[in-house]
DNA sequence: AGGTTTGATTATTTCGAAAATCCGCAGTAA
DNA sequence: TTACTGCGGATTTTCGAAATAATCAAACCT
């Protein structure tokens, strides 16, 4: 058992797949630009192979589209697929939430409430502004998944984290110009103690309310970002996205 | 806007994919086998970089699962495995039914007919083993497919056909011991009706059935198959999601 | 003897060049 | 003009070898 603990070994590939995760969720990479080899190549330093297994697993996560033998995209944003993905999550995230509630123990009352402390103490470090913030993005996301972590459905959860991870983008794209976040605090607070309540009805409609007005806030102060024309671009003009 | 128009011009790695996945549908590669590249370059004749990008689509596909740097796995199979993944199909599944009752159109119900009906040809010209053929395999994943093609959900329809991919390989396995799937060709023909007819509830109370009774006979003629040493606590770790 | 380190062996990951493919454009014919 | 065809440049896909990391076993220390 002598190396449990390798947070530093990681692979080159594994590296450049966050670089390029967190770029896209930042849309330091555009929705819809292409993504031509060579000039990835040179932005993270490593080669081809190691590029294509970044791009694959980002395709798997939804954040990039293969174009058959035509090379790689960002994935696009629109408004049909913001509702879309809503209306997924809110599905899914309701199941989770009533097995968790089903299943959970005393161990999972507590890691909810060490989750929500941890992300509520940077929120007041931070200030105003805390929504910026990467790390408090990685504090946000464990404490949703803290709520629905004892669901005990791997297949489940795995579905749950990738479409976050994809509404995560769209978030973003909103907060950088509006920040409507201040209600969200108490939302958090009231779901939480709805969950450990075990009061499964008032919990799932919280959350669905909790996804669907960000959402909305997010067509409300971001949809001029992707209403194809719109958006400007260095590089080329954005493809209009094949319906389906 | 036929896009359609190419069915020749294949990849190298998407006919490894192909060959792959089917091989491991159809168990030639056993659950759990660690897939070694040496071997894989001999048995499917192509270098490491084609093999590595149609392991990353099958890792994708949950057919097969990366260890880290440590290679790569045929996706093990259990029993919590299959008990899980039926629970959210059934969920998917009852969503996609519903909105697609709500949506579809007269365009969407002649697809299901005929969908139906080149399935049901198949199964008469095969005889007693249709069961066993690829090609049946196909029509009867497009007919499944037609019941909710009008959902209007590309999100739910992506996870969905991964779900049912997966699936497939468990039935498979029982299929190959003892058919039960005589009632399956009726279960067919009342879901169609009832999906038809637009009587929702009853067309996702049919469904729903469908497939946990196709579960518990695959439980019932190959769990000894999956009973692999202890409880598959050890199975199927996807991404870990950084805490801290 | 038990447990740990070292070193050889095996397997995976990464690399950059070579082959295959696609896209745009010019030239030709109807 | 409009549509078809064949070249030239650019981009992607594939290849096999070299670098990196993991595995196993024998030797070493306690």
């Amino acid at each position: 058992m002598g190396n449990t603990l390798k947070p530093a070994g990681e692979t080159r590939a594994g590296d450049v797949l966050a670089r390029m995760r967190s770029d896209i969720i930042s849309c330091a990479l555009k929705p819809g630009t292409k993504l031509r080899f060579e000039t990835l190549r040179e932005l993270y330093e490593v080669s081809f192979s190691t590029l294509r297994e970044a791009l694959s697993r980002l395709v798997a996560e939804g954040l990039v589209v293969a174009e058959g033998q035509r090379g790689f995209l960002v994935a696009p944003v629109s408004l049909f697929d913001l509702n879309d993905l809503t209306d997924v999550r809110v599905l899914v995230e309701r199941q989770c939430i009533k097995l968790a509630i089903d299943r959970g123990d005393d161990r999972w009352e507590a890691d909810i409430m060490a989750a929500f402390h941890r992300m509520d103490r940077l929120q007041s470090r931070l200030g105003a502004s805390y929504y910026l913030s990467d790390e408090w993005a990685t504090l946000h996301s464990a404490f949703h998944l803290s709520l629905v972590a004892a669901c005990g459905s791997p297949n489940l959860l795995e579905i749950r984290q990738k479409l976050f991870e994809r509404a995560h983008r769209y978030r973003r794209m909103s907060s950088q110009f509006r920040p409507q976040w201040r209600a969200k605090d108490v939302e958090h607070k009231m779901i939480m103690d709805r969950v450990i309540a075990r009061d499964t009805a008032t919990a799932q409609d919280l959350v669905d309310r909790h996804i669907r007005e960000t959402t909305e806030n997010v067509i409300a102060h971001a949809s001029h970002l992707f209403a194809q024309g719109g958006a400007g671009d260095a590089f080329r003009r954005p493809d209009p996205v094949a319906a389906e």
